[in-house]
DNA sequence: TAGATTGTTAATCGATTAACAATC
DNA sequence: TAGATTGTTAATCGATTAACAATC
């Protein structure tokens, strides 16, 4: 397959989300100039990105809505379901449970866990909160693969440990601490405020 | 004053990160090599990013923790304070309250507003939640520059509407549904769940 | 057919990397 | 002084934009 630069798949991953609002809309058709319009890039830009995954499009008609956004699913995903556990069941943890955008057919959230008695056994949107004891086990059990770390940053890294432990191979960090990990284990992590001081510096200028 | 570019911006702020943990490990210098290790980028590119914002470093000994730090948020905040409110004080919205990342000597969260009788009145990490209905003067009587959308994706819309009504100049998006804003307000949209796409595009390479 | 829009190839631009000079 | 590290200038690389061909 063709390589398609990181920047490329960023943009596409914001693609589909906007194709999925424009589909709820019953938009059928979009030009790549209407896409550009809306996610404030050029048109050029767009044909250039989706030129990577494929002839999609029509001349003079432009992209069904819905076809786009397979074919961008297909490549992103490459047709496979990913199963992910989400360690952690605090505020942000239930906030990220209930994510309403959530790609749910792709995107399995197979299990949560805790350290809180209290939360142990309940289900948040319809995903278990087990021991944090038994992460390994049901990491195996389910055969995720992606863990989501939304704990209180002082567990940060002894979580991280648990999670490569059982066989986990990314990690989405929201935690503000880095947390040390095998080479072979992918992190993303997402600072939550960063993006004020971004959107700060934007301001100023 | 210099251009520096968004990207360089962007890393600024994972140094200053990086840096607060070395200064709470007690270390006082640090070379580009090492800060490069620790976040996976190459020392050159450190020391480039670093000579935008000044000369800082000394050749045979490094840069000093405190001092480059200073130097990167002066840059990046121009010595002024931003004040912040949220917008929804649910999962999220109490997330971001509690987020112990927060520059709260640059950022100061003035306000939290819902529209839950239960939570109005209440404080959340220090911050009173107030009725949404206030937002307008509170916001004004604050002087808040910045807004933060922490709501249920219905009411993105209306508030970011209320937000820019009060004379927000940015609003950074924590829903996944896009909003419509006059050009003149600056919007950071941030997709809790669109890293989980990116990082399996990464592992799959 | 004419016109609009996609898709591609070439040119430009910007960012990263390499090489090296400056400095403590 | 010698050696290590910063900071800068030049070269490379990649990404965006422009121009245009293809197509419905």
């Amino acid at each position: 397959m063709k390589k398609v630069s990181k920047r490329t798949i960023d943009r596409a991953l914001l693609y589909i989300r906007t194709l999925e609002s424009l589909i709820k809309e019953k938009k059928v058709l979009v030009s790549s100039r209407e896409l550009g319009n809306i996610m404030g890039l050029t048109d050029v830009q767009i044909r250039k990105d989706i030129s990577n995954f494929g002839r999609v499009g029509t001349p003079r008609v432009g992209y069904q809505t819905a076809e786009l956004k397979n074919k961008l699913e297909d490549f992103v995903l490459q047709k496979r379901v990913v199963r992910a556990v989400l360690f952690g069941a605090g505020n942000l943890g239930s906030a990220i449970l209930k994510y309403p955008g959530f790609h749910r057919d792709k995107i399995q959230l197979a299990a949560a866990f805790d350290v809180d008695p209290k939360k142990i056994g309940r289900k948040i949107n319809g995903v278990r909160v087990f021991a944090a004891r038994d992460a390994g086990r049901i990491i195996k059990k389910n055969r995720a693969t992606i863990g989501i770390l939304a704990v209180p940053k002082e567990h940060a890294q002894p979580a991280a440990d648990q999670l490569v432990a059982a066989g986990l191979r990314g990690i989405v960090n929201f935690t503000p601490s880095s947390i040390t990990v095998p080479k072979r284990v992918l992190v993303r992590n997402i600072d939550l405020t960063i993006e004020f001081l971004a959107l700060f510096c934007g301001l100023r200028a």
